[in-house]
DNA sequence: TCGTAGAATGGAAACGTTTCCATTCGGATC
DNA sequence: GATCCGAATGGAAACGTTTCCATTCTACGA
C-alpha cells in the first residue's frame, strides 16, 4: 500500500506519465491547467518520487560517500559537519562509514560505495594502499582527499590544513618566549605522513632560529593512550631541564598534561605545553591550552564543494592540480609562558 | 566506459543474464563449470553490480537513515559510531544528516530519506512535530527513536538511557556525602522533555531523602554557552552557601566549572560539581569530573539492531512495545567531596 | 525402453523513473 | 487559404537488476 508510483499519479490526473514527470522535474513545457491537475493528484496521493528509478535512468544518484577514520574524533566530527552542511545545501545525500585507519576496511567501504553508485567520495585516506584509490579514479567517480594526501596519486583534488605553518608558528612562538630546550612529542614513523612532516618542520624551524635540536628531546609514541602517556612521562623524567613541549596531536597533548600533573609540574610555570590539534576542551583545561587549530568544518565544506563543483560529472573532483591549503591558527591561551629563571631539577622526581 | 553491466558479463561468459544473476546472488542452482566461467568473466571485466538496479527490483535498499541533532556533540558522535559498527557488520548503508534540533529541517531530512527509499530511520527526534514521524510510520518504513521519545507515538521502537536512574544515583551520592543545599542547573522548559524529567527526578529524589528543595537552587538556562555561564555564575553568587550542584548537560557542567574557577571556588573543597552527561574531557578536567555516563555507542548499536532485526521488512522497527532502557553509570571521579565545615560566604564575591 | 523428476539454463517481465520521438493542435506568417 | 512553427502531450524505450516461467537435458527408477 505504501508505494504510489508516477503511473498512479498520471492515472489520477488523467494525463500520461511523461507529463507528470515533466511537471515534477520542471523540464519541458506543460500548460498551467495540467500542471495544477498533476500537482493536486500528487499531493492527494502523497506521492514521493523514487530516487531509485530516477537514479537508474539518469545515471547519477546525488550520493556522496564519506570515509573518515573515526567519527568520535572531534576533528573528524567537525569535518563531517562541514561536509553535511554543504551537501545538504546542494541536495546531496551523504553516505558515511569509518575506516578505523585500516586499509582493508577502507577498501571494502570504497567497494560498497561504488556499488551504491555514489557520485563521488570524500576521504581522509589511510596510508599505504594506493590501489584502492586508483580503482576509484578508474571508475570515473569523483574523489577528494582531505587532511591527508596519497603520494602515489598526485593531482587528485585535496583539501589540507597548513599544519606545517602551524608547527612553524608554534615553534617560533615558544622560542620567542625564550625557550631553548623544546621537546617534540610525535607519532611513530609508521604513522601518517603528516606526523613525520610535523617533526621535520619542527626540526627545520628550530634550526632556522639557531636553536640546536637535541635528539633526546624528540620522542615518538604509538597511537595509544598508554604509549603516549609513557612517552610523555619518561620525557619529563629523563630531561627535567626541558622548558617546553610541542605535542603533535590532541592525544599526545593530553598525555603531556596528565604526565606533568602527575609529576607536579606546573603549567606553564615549570613547563610550557603547546598542542598541534584543537579540541573542544582545550579551553576548559586548567590552564587553557595553547594550540594550533585546523579549520575542520571549513575543510569539510570545501571538500564537498570541490566534489560537487567539479566540471564534468564523471571526471568530477579529479586532476585539479594543486591542493587547497587552508590556514591553521595559533590559538594562544595560557599553557605557554616565558622561561623562568627557576630550575625545577630538584622537583623532577 | 565505466559501467559494465550484467549483460556484458553474460555475453563475456557466454550465458544468459539470469544465470549470471544466480551466480552472483548465490540463489538457484548453477553448475560448477558455469559458475567458474561467470566469476571469471565478472572479475575480468571488473564488474560491480549496481545497487540501483537491484534495489529497484527487490524493493529494498539496505539503506539506514540516521538523524541526529549535531554530529559534533560527543554523545551523538559515539552514538553514530555504534550505529555504523552495527550497520557495517550487517551490510547496511548509513545515510546521515543533522537536524540542529530544528523540526523543519528534521522533516525535510525525513522527506529526503523517504525519497531515497531507505529501509528504516534511526532518529534522536526533536520535540513537537509528531506529524513527521506519523508520516514515516504510515510510509511503512522502519523507525527507531533513540535518546528521546515522542510522546504522541507510543509503542515505537525506542532505545533510551536510564537518565532518571542516573540523576537519582547522583543525588543520592551527593546527599550521602552530607550535602543538603544542592543546586540543579537545567534547561529551559521549552527544551527536550528529558531535561524536564531530570529536574523532576532531582526534586523527587531529594524529597525522598528528606532534603528540602529550595526553589532558588533550581535554575534553568537557555541552550547557549552564554546563558549557561550566566545561570551558573549568578547561582554561585546568589547562594554562596550552596555546597553542590548537579548540571543536567555537559554544556551546563562546563559553565559551572568555568564559573566556579572565575569566582575562585575550589572544586570540590568549596563546591561539589556533578554532571549528567559524560564527555571525553571529563577525566582531563582538573579535577576530573564526577559524571553520569550514558552508553552512547551501545545505544547506537542497539538502535540499529532493533531496526535490522525487526520482524517484517515493511513493518520493521515499529510497534515494539516498551522501550529498551540501557543503564547509565555514575562515574565517580574527583569533583565531588564531603561537605566541609568551612563557610565560604566571605569569599562569595 | 519409457516416463519423469530434477538440475541447469535462458527469455522476458517487472521495478519507477526520464527522455526521445511522434503526434496533435492552435495560431501566426506569407 | 496554405504552410509552418512551437507548445502541449502521450507512447515507448531505456536504465540494471531479480525472478518467474518455460525449456532442455541428464539420469534414474519402473
Amino acid at each position: 500500500m505504501a508505494s504510489v508510483t508516477i503511473k498512479d499519479v498520471a492515472a489520477a490526473a488523467g494525463v500520461g506519465v511523461a507529463t507528470v514527470s515533466r511537471v515534477l522535474t520542471g523540464t519541458g513545457s506543460v500548460s498551467a491547467a495540467t500542471r495544477a491537475k498533476v500537482l493536486a493528484a500528487a499531493k492527494n496521493l502523497d506521492y514521493r518520487p523514487s530516487a531509485l528509478g530516477r537514479s537508474l535512468k539518469t545515471q547519477r544518484t546525488g550520493g556522496i560517500g564519506l570515509i573518515i577514520p573515526n567519527i568520535s574524533d572531534p576533528f573528524c566530527a567537525d569535518f563531517t559537519a562541514g561536509v553535511l552542511a554543504c551537501a545538504h545545501g546542494q541536495g546531496g545525500q551523504v553516505l558515511i562509514d569509518v575506516s578505523h585507519d585500516d586499509p582493508a576496511i577502507e577498501a571494502e567501504i570504497v567497494e560498497r560505495f561504488a556499488e551504491q553508485r555514489v557520485d563521488g567520495i570524500i576521504a581522509m585516506p589511510v596510508r599505504g594502499r594506493p590501489e584502492t584509490w586508483k580503482s576509484v579514479a578508474s571508475l570515473g567517480l569523483g574523489l577528494v582527499f582531505a587532511g591527508r594526501t596519497v603520494e602515489e596519486l598526485p593531482g587528485t583534488a585535496t583539501v589540507l590544513a597548513d599544519e606545517a605553518g602551524g608547527v612553524r608558528s608554534v615553534v617560533e612562538y615558544l622560542v620567542g618566549l625564550g625557550h631553548r630546550r623544546v621537546a617534540f612529542l610525535g607519532g611513530r614513523p609508521a604513522e601518517s605522513s603528516t606526523r613525520r612532516e610535523h617533526e621535520s618542520v619542527f626540526r627545520a624551524t628550530l634550526e632556522e632560529l639557531g636553536v640546536a635540536v637535541e635528539e633526546e628531546l624528540v620522542v615518538r609514541a604509538r597511537p595509544t593512550a598508554d604509549s603516549a602517556y609513557a612517552a610523555a612521562a619518561s620525557l619529563f623524567m629523563r630531561r627535567p631541564d626541558l622548558t617546553a613541549v610541542v605535542a603533535a596531536s590532541h592525544q599526545l597533548g593530553e598525555a603531556a598534561v596528565l604526565a606533568s600533573r602527575e609529576l607536579n609540574l606546573r603549567i606553564p610555570a615549570d613547563v610550557s605545553i603547546a598542542v598541534v590539534d584543537d579540541v573542544p576542551w582545550s579551553e576548559l583545561c586548567d590552564p587553557p591550552l595553547t594550540v594550533v587549530s585546523r579549520p575542520a568544518q571549513d575543510m569539510g565544506y570545501r571538500a564537498c564543494e570541490l566534489l560537487l563543483r567539479s566540471p564534468g560529472t564523471r571526471e568530477g573532483g579529479r586532476a585539479q592540480g594543486r591542493p587547497v591549503v587552508l590556514p591553521t591558527e595559533l590559538v594562544v591561551r595560557a599553557s605557554c609562558g616565558p622561561v623562568t629563571g627557576s630550575t625545577r631539577t630538584a622537583r623532577g622526581r
